[in-house]
DNA sequence: TGTACATCAGTGAACGCGCGTTCACTGATGTAC
DNA sequence: TGTACATCAGTGAACGCGCGTTCACTGATGTAC
């Protein structure tokens, strides 16, 4: 039945909340809509009211997820995200954590659409972080950016793809060193 | 109707090499044992005849995959493989590249037997790694190669992710560049 | 070496299942009077 | 403010499809004599 704007809105975050966990948990293919709704309370035909396709919501899900991630390299200190980021809880939990290492490896097997919306993140992503290595050592420094980025990336799915908390753990302490010791990389 | 053992063998030879490059290129999930076989020359049914189901074929993929990496590095400098690795060519071949760029993602979504696989190889990789950087600066350091390795396949992944040439390139060389230039990391 | 036959790799139809998507229907919402 | 009714969010059955796996069958292989 019709339900008011205001509920039929929280459906749709809901919806969004839902997807951006799941797919992160289990990859686009990984989970379909029926999950989604179900974990949003809803059933799987009310999907079609709020999305058109499943891509569509799969480029949505990237889109806010890494806007996110933006954000919060506004919001919060280098040093304190690198320790954030390199957490035992950030390894453990899949469900929440960085978009990137959740979904590089799907995102360039998805859709064109989803493809091109995960890579301008991504490059807003970089050129962010490449002003914050600005007030960081005092020049502009795109391409440390980048490693840096990219260290920390590999080292999370490394760090999840372990299985054994010893090799786990070496692999997100020797990462976090690394990334906090010198301004040099 | 049933063919030599030769035959049967060259058989299984081509599913695996077929399993091996689908894989990499369309994720566990994203293959089907009817494509493979049909790459591999053969239908969806004989493929029971050389192995026990899917899940079995995909650890026999990791194994193998990761097996050869560690060859490469008995056989390639590492100044040559981290040049090969960083290359454009790795970036937009897919199929025939790093099994860790390629399948990490996966691997933590997979069944625990084929995560286990992974992890294993993971652990006999770095351990080789870490024997590499003792002979190049002096000291075993295990650290200074979970580093090195974390950073070459977060920059290969985010490459493959980028679309734009100019950000893939950007991204290889970067890394490349941090990777060659200083005996620190 | 030649023959008879058991073996077994490969084929393709069939299975049950879950997928993304559609659609006729329901009934609460919210608007027009 | 109350009433009548058009709207439309949500439901659940149904669709066509592709999946992993099974299995009766085929016929070349390779062994026993």
């Amino acid at each position: 039945m019709k339900v008011s704007k205001e509920v039929s809105e929280r459906h749709r975050e809901a919806l969004l909340a839902a997807a951006s966990r799941l797919v992160r948990l289990h990859g686009f293919e990984g989970v379909s809509i029926a999950d989604i709704a179900a974990e949003a309370g809803l059933t799987h035909g009310a999907f079609y009211t709020h999305f058109d396709s499943k891509e569509a919501l799969c480029a949505e899900v990237v889109e806010q997820a890494i806007a996110d991630m933006i954000g919060r390299v506004e919001s919060t200190s280098r040093r304190k995200r690198v320790e954030q980021y390199l957490s035992v809880a950030h390894a453990r939990n899949r469900g929440v954590g960085c978009p990137l290492t959740a979904l590089s490896g799907d995102v360039v097997r998805a859709s064109p659409a989803v493809g091109a919306v995960f890579a301008r993140g991504l490059d807003h992503l970089v050129d962010r972080l490449a002003v914050e290595e600005e007030y960081e050592s005092g020049s502009p420094d795109r391409d440390r950016a980048i490693v840096a980025l990219a260290t920390r990336v590999g080292a999370l799915l490394l760090a999840r793809a372990a299985q054994t908390p010893k090799l786990r753990d070496e692999i997100l302490s020797a990462a976090k060193t690394a990334l906090l010791a010198s301004p040099r990389q």
